[in-house]
DNA sequence: CTCCCCTAAAAAGTCAGACTTATTCATCAC
DNA sequence: GTGATGAATAAGTCTGACTTTTTAGGGGAG
């Protein structure tokens, strides 16, 4: 699952990627390509393009006589999955998360709204699958289970929203869900409210009732930030 | 404006990238490094680099024995600036005008709310500039300083909500405010209604009023729908 | 002494060619 | 028909030489 294929330059990636986005090189900070290469034990040509892949998600600029600076993470490109998923890797994944269900709760609630309107019927099928996989999996420690049906449920209603800027959010729920369950929070069986609203959602939806989709998905994501103890607006 | 620095790589880039963006090789369609070195007439090298890069945008996809294909756009990342502005400048520039309008009316209220509890003195005071400014600007066809003002509106808010997703989107936002004034409606002067939305907003982002901060710029938001013929939630 | 220009060095950028490796496809044996 | 074998192909990698841009420093003119 960690993404960059198996090639010498996926792997330096892998290395140095998490490394900046962990802010181990202060902005500022100047690498050389040679150095790099020599630290890698990778040619010239290897390194040159990784330099290259983050310089385009703003991580570095590269100038010449200068070298490769390191710019201030104002400057990344944070909705990379690939940025994204380097982040959570790392130290500061609590506040990267927190960012994320921020973005959740803006997104998701509009996004049902529009799912209400634009879902075919094979989509409101599929929600309603997955809402009672949820129901299936509330309770006995099948977290697992219950995860894979929440982040399908959320992946339908994204992509059901027929904007595509909603739909490419789907990784980042997924990851987001991902996270609550494995490091964070949930010890226990998930909270039956959330399972219910769930399943509300999923009907609303299929009775095209927009206004309802998204006030029963802004309480599934203020659920959310609660969790994570953000002050609910 | 055009981004990408000057190097051979940026120019390849800023051909390919385009090229791509708009759709001119469908789906599945395969390229060939070598050739595409001889038509751009670079070395492997450069094209390489370029490849990577259009890689790492999941534009593309580079596999041994087969070659260099385009994934299809449901693949692409489109959060990324420079996809948006290839995408901007191309073809489906009205598509991907809705699209951002439909995300800005999600983030935007939330951001807000966000910025009424987190916003400084002194981003208050920028956002109360910035509201008068767009008053100054308001009539008499200087489209071009309330662009501005209006830009610098979006982008404090964005800023002051104190989320990083969020102030992200300000490029976004900027980029599609210019696109209204440059290229589709916006004849005239703005409308007043909008201005005076804009100066209530400031003054409920500095007396602290998240939920009447959110309303207002739902206000907003939905006029930029409207204006695009986008049916209102 | 200050300022400007000129030179030299440093690092990225570019190129060319040789070689390696993985993948696919077609052929052939069973 | 199925599976193994081999050859062809295109990306992947390495090396070394050369170019270009930019900065820093030194020397000369005022």
């Amino acid at each position: 699952m960690s993404t960059t294929g198996r090639g010498l330059h996926g792997r330096v990636l892998d290395t140095l990627g998490p490394e900046i986005t962990a802010g181990e090189y202060p902005p500022g900070s100047v690498l050389r390509t040679d150095e790099l290469a020599q630290r890698f034990d990778v040619s010239r040509s290897v390194m040159r393009e990784v330099v290259r892949v983050l310089e385009s998600m703003h991580l570095v600029e590269s100038r010449r006589r200068v070298g490769v600076t390191v710019l201030p993470s104002r400057e990344w490109n944070v909705y990379d999955p690939q940025v994204i998923r380097w982040r959570l890797a790392g130290a500061d994944r609590p506040r990267q998360l927190r960012s994320l269900t921020v973005l959740r709760s803006a997104i998701e609630p509009v996004a049902a709204g529009l799912a209400a309107r634009n879902a075919t019927a094979e989509q409101c099928a599929e929600l309603t699958e997955c809402a009672l996989g949820m129901v299936a999996h509330s309770r006995g420690h099948k977290l697992e289970g219950y995860l894979f049906h929440d982040v399908a449920f959320h992946r339908v209603i994204l992509t059901a929203s027929g904007n595509e800027m909603f739909a490419r959010l789907g990784d980042v729920v997924a990851e987001v869900l991902a996270g609550r369950t494995h490091h964070d929070v949930m010890f226990e069986d998930p909270d039956p409210a959330a399972v219910t609203l769930h399943v509300q959602l999923a009907e609303a939806v299929r009775a095209r009732d927009a206004a309802r989709a998204e006030k029963l998905t802004r309480e599934i994501t203020e659920g959310a930030l609660q969790e994570l103890d953000i002050l609910a607006p």
